[in-house]
DNA sequence: CAAATAGTGTCTCTAAGACAATATCAC
DNA sequence: GTGATATTGTCTTAGAGACACTATTTG
């Protein structure tokens, strides 16, 4: 009882109790311009999402957002770094955790609880490619209709559409809670887990927490307030939006050219 | 490589990949009365956390957040309302996640990652006794100062005074972040985990997310507005909070009385 | 100049904060 | 009535949303 606590934890097996696998996975969003591009008429932009289509067992061949597990010596946050890092060669700036995801049946291979992250990427850095255990890695056009009975998460690649159903179980403290009533073939939980990013991004796209790491350093205003119409999918008065935003950028001397209109002035994030 | 997924299965062994033993801590407040109460006067409130005197090593003699490990047909939120209600005897209406803590280091047992969460309990429900492993449970008084630089963490029960001092290392998306410079002689990390959850507290007390779990169904205004007042430190003119909380609440036909003053109406959540 | 986007000024409405005034109980 | 708390009214100010207008580029 009063033992030392050397002799305590000398004597102390953790393999005494059940251990889980733990696990992250990342939700990460760019967003990039639809090809047009055509003279004097501006691009517009879409919200995206990185998959992988997984080349083992179990769901092989499914898509799934890209993950692993955390190793001995790392943080969870530091898991979640490394994973996207090998995944995509790019160091995204926020990384933001979604929440846990640990029910017991979850994966097939035994416990594995997983902790789901946000994290993005600025367009100019998308160039994904397959990592180690994926046979291969897209970009996929995101829609996200939210309802009160039924929210719709819609995935699109080329020739790829992925629908999943999801019901909105609660909404507390900022953070959105999702059931899963059609995966649309996405691996795992990852439905709720994609649900749940894109609800945390629009909470937090309000008010300007995490917008500018869609863009480069310097960028228009015009081009930060589309970043916001496209995660949030409202619009709003350019007036009204560099009002709200003018706290949180510093202009530059520099403007942009040769776009066949007014040319516009180059900010960056205060 | 394309063998059926349960040959996969059961080929397949997690015990090859490195396992954390998975935990649950909870900071679990309530707001108490001052003794006092004299004729005529309303008491003043505090808010209490509940701490454990751990029995055991390491960290034997400490005062340490309620909380033990994950079993293996349970999810770690379902782990987390396990360990409150049996420390307590109470089931608490709000559990909120806090974040997780994985520093490969935090405790000297071994690989232990923990989820902290927030929960809150009526002061009616009052009755908390020390559980299993713990020698002692004991309500402390909090204080948290904020700064800039230092944020000082003061608990307090009759005659025990826990200080520690901590810093705050980024607050993003809602959720603040601290490292310790003095843990003040509580176990593990858990001075950060309830500087996050005093923080988090006060973030959604702003908006009346989860103030009504301190009271009982039927409150009076006046008391609604003490627990955030109490919660946020600071203090709101009656009339401005009136008309805020308006949308929250429903009247019923119920008067307070004997309290040697003008009667308060008694209000339901709505 | 026409088309397209950049940027400004201002009106209205709502909500927050401050403050004053009135209401109702126990003693 | 007095002391304490409950409750309402309203003035001012800050910010959001709507809308109209001006500015500047390329072809």
């Amino acid at each position: 009882m009063a033992s030392s606590e050397e002799t305590f934890l000398s004597e102390y097996r953790l393999e005494d109790y059940d251990r889980p696998s733990v696990a992250a996975d990342i939700a990460l969003f760019t967003i990039r311009s639809e090809e047009e591009n055509s003279y004097r008429h501006e691009p517009e932009n879409h919200l995206s999402l990185l998959l992988i289509q997984r080349g083992e067992h179990p769901f092989q061949g499914a898509w799934a957002l890209p993950g692993g597990f955390m190793r001995a010596d790392e943080t969870i946050e530091a898991c979640a770094y490394r994973e996207i890092t090998t995944e995509t060669n790019v160091t995204p700036s926020a990384l933001m955790s979604v929440g846990v995801f640990s029910e017991p049946d979850r994966d097939p291979r035994g416990r594995i609880i997983s902790n789901a992250f946000l994290s993005i990427i600025g367009e100019e850095n998308v160039q994904a490619a397959g990592g180690d255990d994926a046979a291969d890695a897209r970009w996929f056009k995101v829609q996200f209709e939210e309802g009160v009975e039924r929210s719709i998460l819609t995935l699109k690649e080329t020739d790829i559409t992925i629908e999943a159903v999801l019901r909105k179980k609660h909404s507390r403290f900022g953070r959105t809670e999702y059931e899963i009533l059609e995966s649309g073939g996405l691996a795992f939980d990852h439905a709720k887990m994609i649900a749940a990013a894109l609800a945390l991004l629009r909470q937090n796209a309000k008010d300007f927490e995490l917008i500018f790491d869609f863009l480069p350093e310097r960028f228009t205003l015009t081009e930060l307030q589309k970043v916001q119409e496209t995660i949030m999918n409202i619009s709003v008065l350019p007036a009204n939006f560099r009002r709200k935003i003018a706290g949180y950028v510093t202009e530059t001397d520099e403007y942009t050219k040769g776009a066949g209109h007014r040319p516009a002035k180059l900010f960056r994030r205060k």
